[in-house]
DNA sequence: TTGTAGGCGTTATCAA
DNA sequence: TTGATAACGCCTACAA
């Protein structure tokens, strides 16, 4: 007779090994209950038939995956990748398995794949930043599925969540910026319509300049999306203007390379006809010249960190987390006094 | 009686409509074979009481998931972040789902995701590369579970593949160079152990210069991971030598990155002291200073293509695929006679 | 330590 | 057009 073609179950490995698919289950699952001498001779029909547990049934049965989801704006630059890649060697170590997509920075996609995620059996979800329909948020409470929120930190918020204060910090550059002696600032901000992270990040900058007495209408603030081009374009239009910013605030470190790349196209030099700071310190930004004065925010701690109180969160051995961590300003030779 | 805090199914929804859960299943998957009159009942409780199908009773059930497996090396960089984009939206218009996973260039922890992918119920897979143990693609053939290799074309192999010809275009690049003058040529390949995409680029280099009569004793070649910090080192290295090439060929676009940014660094002015080229044709090629003169690969096309392919094949629409793609050079201010 | 058997939430076949 | 009902493959009391 030839070897079966179909799949292994269970069944066929409890057949083989002369025992109940129980014994067979517990061997895969239950390290201890059972005899050193039936588990031998299970491992050895598993291996024999190669087989592999079948992953929905696991979940139906057991009511639960080992498996977490996560949902970010983009997988096109760098500025998750650091993090997700802790996050998910932490989640490897503690036996679960990761599921990422991306959400192209569109809240209804990432209502969407927060449904198919939880529909998947997601034992527990990370999610980028605070800004989500309320409706979101009662459709995991109601599920009870354990989210937890990074990139972000807001003290007003209650939600669990771990990340850094995108607005104290920024403030903090920009405080640092106007204490060198800038007065013409200009701004390079991500899209903040459905992104706190770039709303707090802008408001940080708008923070600083009025607390230090400037006018909010002598700030002059482009939009655009995170992305190297848009970051040059928008660097263009900024020095286009009869008065010309002594430096340009970047919402992120790709705004910057766009910005930084387009200043040497336009003969502009960096610093000492403009500064350019960013925020994120992606690996590109020590290695831009001249390298990026940025913010540098520890994502391998942020990554390694969440998945650490999620797992907690999932095993029910704490029910809530509020992390903030400490970001630092990274002075590089982008920015100089005017 | 308060709202019921468990998680509704099928069940719920039927008793709520007043009809059978086939009725229920009909109406959210056959289109046409239920009653207008019902289908709006039916309906109604739906969303009344938030139904979301559970994804694995499902595809137990329907042995059918419409999710498909990709798995990359990395997704730290942006090599494959275009054409995986293009991969994941021409899936979702097809009604597709896609999940990710990266193996961090480690052929056994690939081994190990394909399991995972396949035992989640994977209808079809995606693979960069033709290297990998024989045993995995028996496995593959075991389950009956339909891939597709991409990022690669080889002429002599014969499994499904959507790609280019890393080695003939890199060598396209290599006689360009030549051609132009340059007789001292280095190279920083990626590391060719276990990636045939670096292995074909590298052989195609030294193609051309065993063609065109060198010795490729005098081809300086250093391996290291695609970092931009460690183009940067082997950049340096190369450098120190004696004979200083006139030209470095990276076998990619991170590579180059790190190269142009050392010799910046190192006082090195790109072109006149030394050339650089890359391959790839990442977004940040052509905002690098000077720009670099790359291969350009049709990421798009190739995410697309490939994700159109899969789903005939998983259709059973077609056996097998074998699409070469185009490249192109894109002459950028990074090269310059020696 | 091992086996029996019920149930997890769907889909699909077959009658009605 | 609808409704029973049998799978689907596994886990887990409960019994032995």
């Amino acid at each position: 007779m030839p070897k079966s073609l179909s799949i292994p179950t269970l069944d066929d490995v409890a057949r083989a090994a002369g025992v109940s698919t129980a014994t067979v289950s517990r061997c895969l699952n239950a390290e201890k209950k059972v005899s050193e001498n039936t588990r031998e001779k299970v491992m050895k029909a598993v291996d024999a038939l190669g087989y592999v547990p079948n992953f929905s049934a696991r979940a139906m049965a057991a009511k639960r995956t080992y498996t977490i989801g996560a949902i970010i704006p983009t997988m096109e630059n760098a500025i998750f990748a650091r993090g997700l890649q802790a996050f998910q060697e932490t989640l490897h170590e503690q036996g679960y398995n990761l599921l990422v997509s991306s959400s192209a920075y569109r809240p209804e996609l990432e209502a969407e794949q927060i449904r198919a995620l939880v529909a998947r059996g997601a034992d527990g979800l990370l999610l980028i930043g605070y800004e989500r329909e309320q409706s979101v948020y009662d459709y995991l409470e109601k599920r009870g599925t354990p989210t937890i929120l990074a990139w972000a930190y807001q003290s007003n918020k209650t939600h669990p969540s771990i990340g850094f204060d995108n607005r104290a910090s920024m403030r903090m550059l920009a405080d640092r910026v106007i204490s060198m002696g800038h007065r013409r600032i200009a701004v390079i901000s991500g899209i903040t319509d459905g992104n706190d992270r770039a709303e707090e990040r802008l408001n940080g900058i708008k923070d600083s300049w009025a607390a230090n007495g400037f006018n909010l209408d002598d700030l002059p603030i482009i939009q655009t999306p995170y992305e190297i081009e848009s970051g040059g374009a928008a660097f263009a239009d900024l020095m286009a203007a009869p008065q010309k910013p002594t430096v340009i605030m970047c919402g992120n470190d790709v705004l910057a390379t766009g910005a930084i790349s387009r200043a040497k196209e336009l003969g502009y030099d960096v610093p000492s006809d403009v500064s350019v700071t960013g925020f994120d310190d992606i690996e590109l930004a020590k290695h831009l010249h001249p390298p990026l004065t940025t913010v540098h925010v520890p994502h391998g701690e942020m990554g390694r960190t969440a998945a650490e109180e999620l797992i907690k969160l999932i095993d029910g051995r704490t029910t809530s987390v509020r992390r903030q961590l400490n970001v630092s300003i990274v002075m590089r030779g982008s920015l100089a006094r005017p």
